[in-house]
DNA sequence: GTGATACTGAAGGATATGCTTAACCAACCA
DNA sequence: TGGTTGGTTAAGCATATCCTTCAGTATCAC
């Protein structure tokens, strides 16, 4: 629980950089080594390497080495978080809209006006 | 690679500073004035502003100027693009699930094995 | 062995970020 | 009128981010 902000700072800011998201895209698809991922991304391995160093920090990517070959592959969980996060935010202000369109509903009935209508 | 993307990559930047997901978060309960909202922060008013002008800037929030009061409210739509995002891929990785799973599944069947168990 | 492939580590530089303080303007209020 | 409240602007500073190049190490093919 003392953990759960940090958690989430690294998951967004590793998903607010476009190469990194391509990445996630990516690996969404199927697993694959450094040098797929690199090889459509106009940098340098190094600059792609530090990528995945943040997506794995992250939580959102893993990867084994395997001989010479790391192998890189989605990991859920992470994303998931993030997406609960949103999911209760959008909950919170629905439950607002609903409080106001039930006091809106309320102040209709008892001013003897037109039915609410929604 | 300037428009669609960049809208991503504000909004997912805006949401991986603590300081802005409580502001968010704040905001999704009820509007706010700015004095309002920089309160519990422990930071300078200064701050606070530059934070609103990301989360502006990102289309999270949005906000009112009346006499001398800004007013800011949550603004839902660059979220639910950032949730679509995220679900985007994992209906990719699932989807790529199911096909393991039924390419697993078809090799066992031809194997006369059990069925799969998850 | 030799050479190519796949990755890793270290150092550095340009720019961005997250805060600060100081000064300022624009409503309200007594 | 003068003072307080609410917000805004500008400048500056420490650190973080994103990329580079150069120099490795470890594995694989022959």
């Amino acid at each position: 629980m003392l953990n759960q902000p940090a958690a989430l700072d690294l998951t967004f800011h590793a998903l607010a950089d476009p190469t990194r998201r391509a990445i996630v895209e990516r690996l969404s698809h199927s697993p694959a080594s450094v040098s797929d991922l690199a090889r459509p991304l106009a940098m340098s391995l190094p600059a792609v390497m530090q990528h995945l160093a943040l997506l794995e920090a992250s939580g959102l990517v893993v990867s084994e080495k395997t001989g010479r070959v790391r192998t890189c592959r989605i990991e859920p969980l992470a994303m998931r978080q993030a997406e609960e996060w949103i999911q209760a935010r959008r909950r919170e202000w629905v439950a607002r809209l609903d409080r106001l369109g039930a006091y809106l509903n309320e102040l209709q009935g008892k001013g003897g006006g037109d039915g609410p209508h929604e």
